[in-house]
DNA sequence: TGAATAGTGAACCATATGGTTCAGTGTATA
DNA sequence: TATACACTGAACCATATGGTTCACTATTCA
């Protein structure tokens, strides 16, 4: 099995269970912006989305420059590449622990059992 | 842009983040287990592993059936099929955002800049 | 029946998270 | 130069998280 650096998967995995960074994933995607610009579209502080943005930078998936007053975020350099295979390496433990029919008709029957 | 449920995968994300939670994941990919075995493999309180559980259960991952007085832990129905979709919708925005190798660059370019 | 086993539920604890306000610093602009 | 703007840092708050202990119930087994 591949090895996958677990600080790094607990600290992306993090970064993505929340919605609003989500959005701002979603938005840089689209175009770089600056903390207003984040702020004002997400209906927060800047101070709050300060700390959303450091948490994806933390993550690696943004990076941010400073040039004067503003503070410029993109997306950064590494992409999903690492959660990608750990959830891909997962999906075929799954398939290989049974596949999909099979199991349905295992779910049907606890179904069935549990509301004798 | 496909549609995702939004709590789902703050959920499943959230679950993803604990590297406890990834390891009973690749445990059951091996075979069910109970409560207590979990708990010895990860050197936890049947009290707190019970916890990790339930939080993989709420997140779809693992179903659990107590017969008798044993808790028997597997892998659930749902896959992470969501998740792959997901994140395989976002390393596509990577990608058409810049190809990998402007991006070296630009970002090399950012490195001297700094370090100047 | 009695003792060991498997799990549960409540309470508790320390720390993390997601947010705010407020008082700054530094930058741009009239 | 004065004012507005973009951001930062510290402090604070409520709630969530990851863990524990302890008392308990229910099941198994000798």
């Amino acid at each position: 099995m591949v090895h996958y650096s677990t600080s790094r998967l607990d600290a992306s995995f993090a970064a993505l269970s929340d919605i609003t960074r989500r959005g701002v994933l979603e938005q840089l995607g689209r175009s770089d912006a600056s903390i207003t610009e984040l702020a004002d579209r997400f209906h927060m502080t800047l101070t709050g989305m300060r700390k959303h943005v450091g948490v994806l930078e933390h993550a690696g998936f943004v990076t941010t420059e400073k040039v004067g007053r503003v503070r410029t975020c993109k997306l950064g350099l590494r992409g999903l590449e690492a959660e990608a295979a750990w959830i891909e390496s997962y999906r075929q433990v799954w398939a290989s622990r049974f596949d999909a029919l099979d199991r349905v008709v295992e779910d049907l029957k606890l179904r069935e059992k549990r509301d004798e």
